[in-house]
DNA sequence: TTTCTTGTTGCAACAAAGTTGCAACAAGCG
DNA sequence: CGCTTGTTGCAACTTTGTTGCAACAAGAAA
């Protein structure tokens, strides 16, 4: 367990120096968690997460930021007005995925087409690792599409019952 | 002009009266304002858009909330984590167009399928009206999907140049 | 190791967005 | 016309995100 998040937390560092940021604690400690995490995390989730030792709300947003505007973290907004994090795929080197396996959500893709679950009742967030869409939509003429954004409503396992 | 506007007027008095609910000059004003506008409106652009004779804030969002409620407005969350309201199709029964009754009944559309365009520049919002997703989606093992919500994202005729 | 530079953190104060409780009011019904 | 009940507006509050600034630490160089 605790091997494992060593494992993780290392991993995490390796990752913020890859992408040129400056390691902090702060910086480690929040890709760590994202890393951990099953699902996307809120701000508050994380802030949670953190537990003791919480961290200044300033200097988690502005952690975010920093690893949003890098690349090792995408941001997700789902239909209730918050934003969730998660890591970027291929980010992480697969830290997690060397202890747990290659399982369901192992691969997330470009940034073009983000598929995402999203509980309708408990609000939680997950990556929907591959989901075929066609890539090539009819919008109105006059509009340029860039990128698409998918995501399912539904329940997930636990708020199925 | 005015002639059009009334008749906007007297459309969306009779949505509401439709929807089961009370006929109050707050809940017309906003509807209306919805009808007569080409995209979704955020809570602050409705503000905007009663210009004098403003409303209270926190009338606004109960407005909004009933009428979301009774199915006459439907509401979207874009990627700048604001929620957007938008007519229903099929709420309005062509208000836009002829004014006249479609009757009691066909009130409420789909939530099946929403497809919208946001525009990464200005963040306008509009209704995707017939795109065509697949309706089968794989979800991972557990997961129930109830909706699909599809978002392409790109540059609005204004903000193309 | 020590020192220096520069990006980062935490604090305080602020701004924006949304919610709650309550008294006054008006829509719809008889 | 008057009654009942849902609606409105106000004030106060909570949540969420931002800005400016002084203290601090990461990384590189001495």
């Amino acid at each position: 367990m605790l091997k494992l998040a060593d494992d993780i937390q290392a991993a995490a560092r390796e990752c913020v120096r890859a992408a040129g940021l400056r390691v902090t604690t702060a910086r480690v400690r929040v890709l760590a968690e994202l890393t951990a995490s099953d699902g996307l995390l809120s701000h508050q989730d994380i802030e949670h997460r953190l537990g003791r030792h919480p961290m200044d709300r300033v200097t988690l947003y502005r952690v975010l930021d920093s690893l949003v505007e890098s690349g090792l973290v995408h941001r997700v907004s789902g239909n209730d007005r918050t934003w969730r994090f998660g890591v970027a795929h291929g980010a992480t080197g697969g830290a997690k995925g060397a202890a747990a396996g290659s399982g369901p959500g192992a691969v997330q893709q470009a940034h073009d087409l983000h598929a995402h679950f999203q509980c309708s009742d408990c609000g939680k967030v997950v990556c929907l690792s591959e989901v075929a869409a066609g890539r090539t939509l009819p919008v109105p003429r006059g509009y340029r599409a860039e990128s698409v954004e998918l995501t399912v409503r539904g329940r997930c396992p636990r708020c199925v019952a």
